[in-house]
DNA sequence: GAGCACACCCACACACCAC
DNA sequence: GGTGGTGTGTGGGTGTGCT
């Protein structure tokens, strides 16, 4: 039986321990695949331990004592006198490295010269100790990493932390001969689930990410407390607070720049205006600018987007009272984030389950639903359902009663808004069921909250500004007509008549709809719409 | 079944351009 | 200069198939 040179003998096979194949990496083979052979003394105290390791590592024990004719490797843990043998420490080294390392160093202190066998063998060990990790398995060719690959990484990453996380530069990596054949993708995902723990230092580099070095122009290495910033950083909690506080001190201080000498700012018909925290507060791109200045963390560009996407929809007195309400509690506020997955999801869902134009079709799913999900619990909760609410407007005509129940006026008047608001921000990861169960604690009636979602396209942001109006007009206004009341129509919150503007497609009904919400919220409504099964141009 | 290599996804930070 | 639109690719993952 020949492979490639190496003869091994039928006795040698025959006793061989045969090659585990767990999965572990190849690193005993010679270039083609065979298995190095090892001979471990049966009085060796390490033998089991070691024939675990290599065979874990596709090498054969065999049970042939080494001969100057075969190609086996002996290894003790001590020194055989006149025979050639090795210590288990290049087991452990080629392991550790991911390759077979150079066998002569590992030899025990042995004067006269290697046999011919052992010289091949070797030098089979050394071929393989320099390819490039490949190992072949049933025709199939995967890239293992190696301790040499590994060092490669981490060294590129040292010389430019800026970019540790960057899906390009590592594309790039990819390119370097020492690492062909894996791609940018797989490299990036080696660093980071492998090699970022080890990334004990990196060198020093200059804020354009370029290598400063010292007096004798040597890299200065440089620990992880000064890793320089990425390419992008998230915005936290705290730059979105100081964000809504300087865009809420701007406004203040241009509104009440044009007050009269009594302080008072009145609009165009000479009645006094109020200066609303929660409106629309807008501020010029130069503001920016000016705010990059003093909070260099993000370009102005950045400060100006995280407003344009962010802060103008969620509303900056209202980030600011949830910071402030999370942080006096005890607890750490999240940045403002995008439209929630799971809210569109959930609202998506309650749309796609319950909106109907005739509500009794719907109610009669809802309870076939809750027969087929809980068919106890339906019968049980049958007699007590009220006509469960749609996402829909209230109808013309609708009490003050059919909006709110008693239970509203139980709460204190100044507990009511948190309280809701609260419920609005804990139910954005829930179903739009929770949400109307909760607030109907509150003494909010199911077909109210279904009229608030209707008009907010449940973004909870939204809702939120929509209760904060609805409760200041029962406060400030008679209530002759409470669905009146509950026509609230403001960017981004909606009425039946804007709708049937948007829905008309008539340029000027679009023009004046522009007048009080911005591109985005008409986009938006539209989207919703259409989402419902409501036409729109 | 676990570990690994690699592919793929998505929100969003940052930038740039046209008007 | 102000504003809206949009492209690029980062940051932070998850999914998939192979060993």
């Amino acid at each position: 039986m020949s492979f490639h040179g190496i003869e091994y003998s039928p006795e040698m096979v025959a006793n061989a321990t045969t090659v585990a194949d767990d999965g572990m990496p190849s690193i005993f083979n010679f270039p083609g695949g065979n298995p190095m052979l090892f001979y471990i003394a049966p009085d060796e105290p390490l033998r089991n331990e070691y024939v675990h390791k290599i065979t874990n590592y596709g090498g054969v024990i065999a049970d042939t004592e080494p001969r100057p004719s075969n190609q086996i490797i002996l290894l003790s843990s001590y020194h055989l006198g006149h025979r050639l043998a090795y210590k288990f420490l290049f087991v452990d080294d080629s392991i550790e490295q991911g390759a077979v390392q150079n066998l002569d160093n590992y030899r025990f202190g042995y004067e006269g010269e290697a046999d011919d066998a052992t010289n091949h063998a070797y030098e089979a060990i050394k071929a393989v100790g320099s390819s490039p990790g490949r190992t072949v398995r049933n025709g199939r060719i995967t890239h293992r990493f190696n301790k040499v690959k590994d060092d490669y990484i981490l060294k590129q990453v040292r010389m430019h932390p800026k970019y540790r996380n960057s899906h390009k530069f590592f594309d790039d990596l990819a390119n370097h001969p020492q690492l062909e054949g894996h791609t940018g993708n797989s490299i990036r995902s080696r660093f980071r689930t492998h090699l970022e723990p080890k990334l004990d230092w990196v060198y020093k580099t200059a804020s354009d990410g370029s290598l400063i070095k010292d007096e004798h122009g040597q890299l200065i290495r440089d620990t992880l407390d000064n890793l320089p910033k990425t390419l992008k950083n998230r915005f936290t909690a705290e730059e979105d607070y100081e964000l809504c506080q300087a865009i809420v001190d701007f406004n203040r201080a241009r509104f009440f720049g044009a007050a009269d000498e009594h302080g008072i700012v009145r609009d165009e018909t000479g009645k006094p205006k109020e200066f609303d925290l929660y409106g629309q507060l807008t501020v010029p791109i130069s503001f920016f600018s000016t705010l990059a200045k003093t909070n260099p963390m993000h370009t102005p560009n950045s400060w100006r987007d995280r407003y344009r996407k962010f802060v103008s929809r969620y509303g900056a007195k209202k980030y600011i009272d949830y910071y402030d309400k999370v942080t006096a509690s005890g607890g750490v506020p999240e940045p403002i984030k995008g439209d929630s997955p799971s809210t569109a999801k959930a609202i998506k869902q309650l749309i796609g389950l319950n909106y109907r134009k005739d509500t009794q079709s719907a109610l009669d799913e809802e309870i076939s639903q809750l027969k087929s999900s809980n068919i106890d619990l339906a019968i049980i909760a049958q007699s007590q359902i009220a006509p469960e609410p749609l996402v829909k407007f209230i109808d013309r005509g609708a009490t003050l009663e059919s909006l709110i129940s008693n239970a509203f006026f139980q709460v204190p008047q100044e507990e009511v808004e948190p309280r809701i608001t609260e419920i609005l921000e804990s139910c954005s990861q829930d179903d739009i069921s929770v949400l109307i169960e909760k607030l109907k604690a509150t003494g909010f009636e199911p077909n109210f909250t279904a009229h608030i979602v209707m008009a907010t396209n449940g973004d909870v942001a939204k809702m939120q500004e929509y209760v904060h109006e609805f409760l200041q007009r029962m406060n400030t206004q008679a209530i002759a007509d409470p669905y009146e009341l509950a026509q609230i129509s403001r960017n981004g919150i909606w009425t039946p008549e804007t709708d049937a503007m948007l829905c008309s497609g008539n340029p000027a009904d679009i023009k004046r709809l522009q007048q009080t919400h911005d591109h985005d919220e008409i986009k938006r409504r539209g989207n919703f719409l259409k989402l419902i099964g409501v036409s729109v141009p």
